[in-house]
DNA sequence: CGTAATGTTGACTTCAGTCAAAGGATGTGG
DNA sequence: CCACATCCTTTGACTGAAGTCAACATTACG
């Protein structure tokens, strides 16, 4: 054990940092940015391949709930979900949708603090949690990943607190709009999809499905956007988007 | 080097992990809370102690700016900081308050995502940044108690989605005056500080300051709070209030 | 196709925002 | 020690952006 640590701990040491793409874990299953590379090397990865299952979920099925003991971590390999909290009355508040690549399940605490839900067809890699979190004494570098993404996570919380708090209807969506062409790297004038309903867009920035309805009608009246159908959108005018984004 | 590094893997394997208090690592700087004991014995804590200076501020003045270059990590040590970001025409909303034992500064970015002014007189222990970063690699036990702090950042800002999302004027306050009471560990009847503005409040909670302000005539008029002055209040019924934070 | 689910539009309401004035606290200098 | 100025907070009257309720249109799907 002392030899192979000291061993990992050399690798950590020359491991360029940034994350190396997609890695083959389990038959189905790709952990895209989750391994990095040096610390996660050939012989190292059995480790985690022999702890992941595949699970694949229906557009609507739930991960898991708030509340729900949180004995697993997973990554997202294909499809899109989203994260929500719930009040008595049904309130309902997306605090992120997830992308392939993407982690989710890591709180320091005993539950999950947030229900997880597909929207489309959804295949996630599971870890048992507790499984997952010792492989992280072993793998510094493994952790420093983490670390990098809760920051990041972090930080498009914050975005999102001003959003939510201070920007008007108009504002929030078209900061949206812009948000999901950027994670597409769609160029001007492309077609993007938008997986995800009126209400489930309503439900992440703070509004009704009626005004997300009438925003998306007053932004195509503008010649900012246009919409080829319901889940896809273009940018029309990307500098007047950015505009009314408010910055 | 490499023997160093071992022996403090074995440390770490033998940390427990819970945070173990105040230490003390410079003159006038206390580090709550940032310390982890085992990882960071007598022997060890010199490494932070040498590269730690303090620095005071007054109330309004400003810590760094959200766009600086990000050289310095910190913890905060007296008083009471606010986190904010702002919009081009001075909209704010403000992230958080940062109480002593709180960590800032750790952005896996170049720059601050925020800005961050003294709300009280306040004294902070700053470390530079790289040089912090290079003691992840060295103590891990450390990384991991920033992994935690992050992680239960992130839950709290996505508690503050939903508020900022769904909830009312009096939900949004009444949640609030909870929370304060709760870090204070406020008895029932006991009058609680609440060293910040109206005008922070109002950013906070993503109203206004005449909001706030009605909102909390409106709490006092239905005795679920007393105000004894502007800057103290008190729970009088800690049910109605928590009631009227609505869940 | 026909039915259900999802999305759009319209009319009206409401909660919080805006504008304005007055009340209180704090501090300074005569 | 008080007069005055400034700042922060509170309260009131009115406005407006987004919510609610309702009807209609469109899409999805068996």
């Amino acid at each position: 054990l002392e030899i192979e640590t000291q061993l990992m701990s050399i690798d950590v040491k020359m491991a360029p940092l940034p994350y190396c793409g997609t890695r083959v874990l389990c038959d189905e299953c790709t952990v895209r940015g989750l391994a990095v590379c040096g610390s996660l090397s050939d012989t190292e990865l059995p480790d985690l391949a022999a702890m992941a299952s595949t699970k694949r979920l229906e557009p609507g099925q739930t991960l898991f709930h708030e509340g729900d003991t949180a004995q697993d971590v997973y990554t997202l390999t294909h499809g899109i979900l989203k994260l929500y909290k719930l009040m008595g009355d049904g309130r309902r508040q997306i605090t992120g949708f997830l992308l392939p690549g993407d982690f989710l399940g890591l709180a320091y605490s005993q539950v999950y603090v947030y229900s997880a839900e597909a929207v489309a067809q959804t295949t996630v890699c599971r870890f048992p949690r507790r499984q997952f979190m010792r492989l992280l004494d072993r793998y510094p570098a493994l952790e420093k990943d983490l670390l990098g993404r809760a920051s990041s996570e972090l930080a498009a919380a914050q975005d999102q607190m001003l959003l939510l708090g201070r920007k008007t209807a108009r504002e929030r969506l078209a900061t949206f709009l812009e948000k999901v062409a950027m994670r597409h790297d769609a160029r001007p004038g492309q077609a993007v999809p938008l997986p995800m309903s009126r209400t489930d867009i309503a439900d992440y920035l703070g509004l009704t499905i009626e005004t997300v309805s009438r925003t998306f009608s007053a932004l195509k009246a503008e010649r900012l956007i246009a919409l080829p159908d319901k889940s896809h959108f273009v940018i029309v005018a990307s500098d007047g988007l950015n505009e009314a984004a408010g910055e």
